[in-house]
DNA sequence: TGTTATACCGACCATTGGTCTACAATTCAA
DNA sequence: TTGAATTGTAGACCAATGGTCGGTATAACA
């Protein structure tokens, strides 16, 4: 095979592309490392130039998911031109958007990603994505409790339990697809209406009236994945 | 090797306890099939005379961890000397129970056992336990709505997040573990936190006064697991 | 320019989950 | 009691996997 030098970075990033392509879709354990840097158009010794196991090239998806999901989000928790709930609400949903942004071929490849394969790729992300965001919705809800909008006595728990949420999404619909009937559709369908579920939940562990968080912007899923299946489409016909 | 025939049902729980050891401690993937037929004194032949693969191996674990856990709840959601609220915090309480009794190894082991590798293993059993306990649930639930005691528009989705909260608990134990100080006592205490949190959260969800649903005898994990300590000490010692 | 550091290659390795053939132990009909 | 079918067991064998290693080409810098 020929010789080809990169600059690190670039080629870092194309393993993790190429990495990314193959998790999503086959589950990190299906994906064997030598498809990886198939894929890739690299050799063994290459790659372990760049990640000391498989493990590693993991963790360092799982990161990259995480901090491109956190772009554009810092400067929530500070925003004066918000309440509690305002900014609370604010996070919620540009958290969603940056979950369904970040990976739209996951979402595009509705039924193959939400596997039970995918589990491992699917924690370890959120686990990154939740180091992060922890935080701040930890800091969110307790400026919240000091002003008195919101009503608990464990403020880090609460964050905990939102986080919580974000993850089931993923049991959700694995549950809708893989336990009978495979219609998108429908998945979609008990994906939403488990969102407004949360939403009431959440407002009524704070302490709110009904109706005040609000994490979905409905339909958007739905948006994204038929925009991505046109596009796909498109390429193929 | 010598040639021990046993009878099929006795080899097949003893390969079942082995591999539960061994996964247990080692998690499912680290754990190779051949230390499990090593560990079983057995033959690779003789291990898929029983069973398919490793993952059909793993499965029949989670059946019967989540068969186990069953044992005598059953009764409950008929149980006519219990109101709805009695049911629910009757079904709680066993349930939990029983997943602590069932596998105290893994409770005594609190260490080993809360790490990431065991996720897997984790996500099944619970899984399994899921499935049976759902219906449950839902028909507990159901009957709560009905009789105006419980206030919500999604009983199967109530009945998802209560099962959550029971996961969860794992990653609540592994960050505390794992994040930092390896303290067994304040695992315990963070965990005895969260479900005080998960019994107010539930009482919200559901529509009831703050105190109505008792998950925790207060105490039990951490009488369970010193008992387990002791017994292990005097086997060593 | 020479030399050190870095990026890369690919043969090789032990181990893994899994298959297969051979054979011993049981069962049970004749 | 015999003997054929069934069931249980052994272990050599297999392809594929994640990982190692010695070596080589390119880049960076003196």
């Amino acid at each position: 095979m020929p010789r080809v030098i990169k600059h690190p970075e670039l080629r870092r990033e194309e393993l993790l592309d190429h990495a990314q392509a193959l998790f999503l879709t086959q589950g990190y354990d299906r994906a064997s490392l030598n498809d990886v840097i198939a894929s890739a158009g690299i050799s063994k010794g290459a790659f372990y130039h760049y990640f000391a196991s498989k493990e590693a090239l993991l963790e360092a998806l799982a990161d990259r998911f995480a901090k491109q999901a956190m772009a554009g989000v810092q400067h929530i928790s500070g925003d004066p031109g918000l309440d509690s709930l305002g900014r609370l609400n604010s996070l919620l949903a540009q958290s969603r958007r940056a979950k369904i942004d970040t990976a739209p071929e996951a979402w595009a490849l509705f039924e193959t990603i939400f596997r039970p394969e995918n589990l491992v790729l699917f924690h370890r992300i959120n686990l990154a994505a939740s180091a992060s965001f922890t935080p701040l919705l930890v800091r969110i809800i307790r400026q919240g409790v000091e002003d008195g909008t919101f009503k608990t006595f464990d403020p880090e728990g609460v964050a905990d339990i939102v986080m919580q949420f974000g993850m089931a999404t993923h049991d959700v619909v694995a549950k809708a697809i893989n336990g009978g009937d495979a219609d998108m559709e429908v998945a979609i369908e008990a994906l939403e209406r488990r969102v407004r579920l949360y939403e009431i939940a959440l407002d009524r562990i704070l302490g709110l009236p009904d109706g005040s968080i609000r994490i979905s912007e409905a339909g958007y899923v739905r948006a994204v994945m038929t925009a991505r299946r046109r596009q796909d489409a498109g390429k193929i016909g």
